[in-house]
DNA sequence: TAAACGTGGCC
DNA sequence: TGGCCAAGTTT
């Protein structure tokens, strides 16, 4: 309690203290990302949510361009070979997500006659598409309202709200209802609310360094009230990473992206030097479906 | 629940 | 230099 506060105000809901300067915010600050515009479309937004797992923005932009323009609807990548899915989506990593939006778009066009439904629980049964996801393409392609908890958000209410730096490794039970509390009862702005809430995690809260000084709830802030108290709990959960086998898939990957025939054994044999590793690798790619094994040890992109 | 799953830029 | 981080999903 301060000085500047009046003693005769009411008691304000935390809630409100929050939504209107977000909004505002947002309405000032927000990015004009391609997705965003009227003609996304859902289906845009939804090959937007699809390449911005663990993505950055950045790198996203060229390939969602080139993407949206070879295939406008879901029904024009149904009809495409997987592979050209996994080609398109150039080093984007992940590639499993191509796959898995190729598999989508096929569901949609049989399931849906061509149209990204709107329904969380429709969404949450195409493949490739999670608890974030679904909510994410409710809420910002038809403007339900959904919580939309993603790694910014989730940043965002673990300081404002809870008071701490970063958020638990996954996603917590207090969380998802600490999300619902906090979702505006009013649909359209509860939608707008999502979008805003991910856009401070984005711009301004952001897990490399924070700016208070542009942030917009930072007089509500809990951690920085507290004095910015450092993260104590369990280790931030880390990536494995150089020399294990999503390297060498990678790798094998690129060449048969590159390759406009059917690679030969050797060409794949020349990325990595581990026979052993090497041969796991590229199992691995088979059994996901990413490479299509063809006679005579030769090998590309599946063809269906 | 934890581990696997790509890639590249930043500080 | 190299660990951290980026609008997660699946098994």
């Amino acid at each position: 309690m301060t000085a500047t506060e009046t003693p005769e105000a009411a008691p304000v809901p935390p809630t409100e203290r929050l939504h209107a300067p977000v909004l505002a915010w947002f309405e000032q600050h927000a990015r004009d990302l391609p997705w965003r515009r009227p003609e996304a479309g859902a289906w845009g937004v939804m090959v937007s949510e699809f390449m911005l797992q663990q993505t950055p923005v950045s790198r996203v932009l060229p390939v969602y361009e080139q993407w949206m323009a070879r295939w406008p609807r879901p029904a024009a990548l149904a009809a495409e070979a997987p592979g050209e899915a996994v080609r398109a989506w150039g080093r984007l990593g992940y590639p499993r997500r191509a796959l898995r939006l190729h598999g989508a778009a096929v569901a949609i066009t049989e399931r849906h006659g061509g149209d990204v439904p709107s329904d969380h629980a429709q969404l949450l049964a195409l493949p490739g598409i999670g608890e974030y996801t679904a909510a994410a393409v409710a809420s910002f392609a038809y403007g339900r309202r959904h919580p939309v908890l993603d790694t910014n958000v989730r940043r965002v209410f673990a300081r404002a709200v809870t008071g701490v730096q970063y958020p638990p490794n996954a996603t917590t039970a207090a969380e998802r209802r600490l999300a619902r509390a906090l979702l505006p009862d009013d649909e359209a702005t509860a939608a707008r609310w999502a979008a805003a809430s991910m856009e401070l995690g984005a711009l301004v809260c952001t897990a490399r360094g924070e700016d208070c000084g542009r942030c917009p709830i930072a007089r509500a802030c809990a951690w920085r009230l507290a004095g910015k108290p450092a993260h104590d709990g369990p280790p931030r959960r880390g990536q494995t990473y150089a020399g294990t086998d999503r390297q060498v898939r990678g790798k094998l990957l690129a060449v048969l992206r590159e390759a406009t025939a059917p690679v030969p054994q050797a060409a794949l044999d020349a990325v990595w030097h581990d026979a052993v590793q090497r041969a796991r690798a590229l199992d691995g790619l088979v059994a996901d479906g990413l490479v299509e094994p063809l006679d005579g040890g030769r090998y590309r992109l599946p063809s269906a």
